[in-house]
DNA sequence: GAGTGGTCTAGACCACTGT
DNA sequence: CAGTGGTCTAGACCACTCC
């Protein structure tokens, strides 16, 4: 047989899917719906926490419990690395006003609010390793936050490393003020001469840290995508590592893989 | 204040990683952590859990819980995709024995457990749109199985799907007695006089169904990847649909994505 | 202040594992 | 069989949100 709190997650999920209980509509309270199911209350709560892990319904503490609007998950597709490319030549007003996140979101630089905060930092031994340096390399480390302004919660929560003294030759990347660049970093790269060849990205699933579940308004049970992105120029030379995690359940991740033609 | 189960938790997270408590290691029981933090047995299972859920530890039912050794996760490489493209002509005694799984594993054939079971079953809508066959067309549903024996649990589930008509010329290929096929999907492909021109991969992160969960052996709080790859032939058709879901926790999934030259 | 979800308790009983 | 983790209960109290 299997457990009560799956039985009634099945019973509402049931109602959700079906339509029987609308997007946006309140659900009963715990206690109510414990008096329902005819259960103790943790077992009701474990089957409506089943349900906000899969992104069905959300609870707001103090509020109530509502059934989620369809969440459409946010496309990123890692086609937006050459589309990036291909704009970071172009005059500052073609570039001027939409990044990749807005391509993404299909929304405009006015409809975020967005944020950059510099620091530079030593870098740790992976870091080191990664970009070819020694242990305690200055760094400079951006901070970023992106939030439709529709939206209650950002998309995602990312931060970039760049060699410090390789970006020092243009004082104007120094200056989070200068943020948002048009065009991105590809851009800013670009005033510097760097040309980008590859690109790698790596993606694990793990549960996200108390603060990003807050910063992220992420239900108890739901993943995050955490992808590093490591920016290669032609000479193979490591020029970013930059690292973004996103809510698993508003997120989907596109690749597209050319292959070769055989001979 | 943080809560009970966050302090237990990061109490036990700290004798993991620093090496009080030492991989494979057996905990007390929960009854014994129970009295040794002074909390209800909730209380406790609930830190335990989360613990569980970031893969740090193991609990096994009737059995006891455990440190888990150090997972490394299995690296799942999108060039695995271009590999076997370029052995998919190859004799057969060269293709034979390694495939891609065996390419990301390390591991060779014999240390495989391997299962196909092939099914013939009618399009629904979302595939056939994919495919752009009406809905309801034959399609020809491989299931795959595939397990280190060293291992407790399978890499991943997978399921593919092929257009019945299509790869019914070769009849070799209805056959799930001809599989392990060496050389994989693009070595069936290529006796049909099909070359793959790219493949594009969608990833999304989900809670695991019951099911999932059990045949993969997850730990509550862990989600998996579901990942569907569609594969094109030169001509921009769609050939193959294929869908992993692996577990989160164990797997890293790596794509390299190559940039044009700016002229 | 009224109503909601979040944490926590002490205890019972069940289900699974290895010997 | 003994020992373990898994489910479930009835109830108390706290923390948050809105009016």
């Amino acid at each position: 047989m299997a457990t009560k709190y799956d039985r009634i997650a099945a019973d509402l999920r049931e109602q959700i899917v079906g339509g029987t209980l609308h997007p946006g509509q309140q659900l009963p309270p715990e206690t109510t719906l414990r008096d329902h199911y005819r259960v103790s209350l943790v077992t009701m709560r474990r089957a409506l926490d089943e349900l906000a892990a899969e992104g069905l319904i959300e609870k707001r503490h103090g509020y109530g419990t509502f059934v989620r609007k369809p969440r459409q998950r946010v496309v990123r597709d890692a086609t937006r690395h050459q589309w990036e490319k291909d704009r970071a030549r172009l005059s500052h007003g073609e570039r001027f006003g939409t990044g990749a996140t807005e391509r993404d979101t299909g929304l405009e630089m006015k409809d975020l609010d967005f944020r950059a905060d510099y620091a530079i930092v030593p870098a740790d031994k992976e870091s080191a390793q990664i970009f070819g340096v020694p242990a305690g390399t200055k760094l400079l480390k951006r901070v970023y936050r992106t939030k439709p302004k529709s939206e209650e919660y950002p998309l995602g929560l990312g931060h970039s490393l760049l060699v410090h003294d390789v970006v020092a030759k243009n004082p104007d990347l120094l200056d989070s003020g200068n943020e948002p660049w048009p065009g991105g970093t590809q851009a800013q790269l670009y005033t510097l001469g760097i040309e980008l060849g590859h690109i790698k990205e790596e993606i694990i699933a793990r549960p996200p840290s108390a603060s990003e579940a807050e910063q992220l308004g992420i239900d108890s049970g739901v993943s995050v995508f955490d992808l590093r992105k490591i920016s290669f120029d032609i000479n193979g030379r490591v020029v970013e590592i930059a690292n973004t995690v996103l809510a698993g359940d508003r997120t989907q991740l596109v690749y597209t893989i050319n292959l070769d033609r055989w001979q």
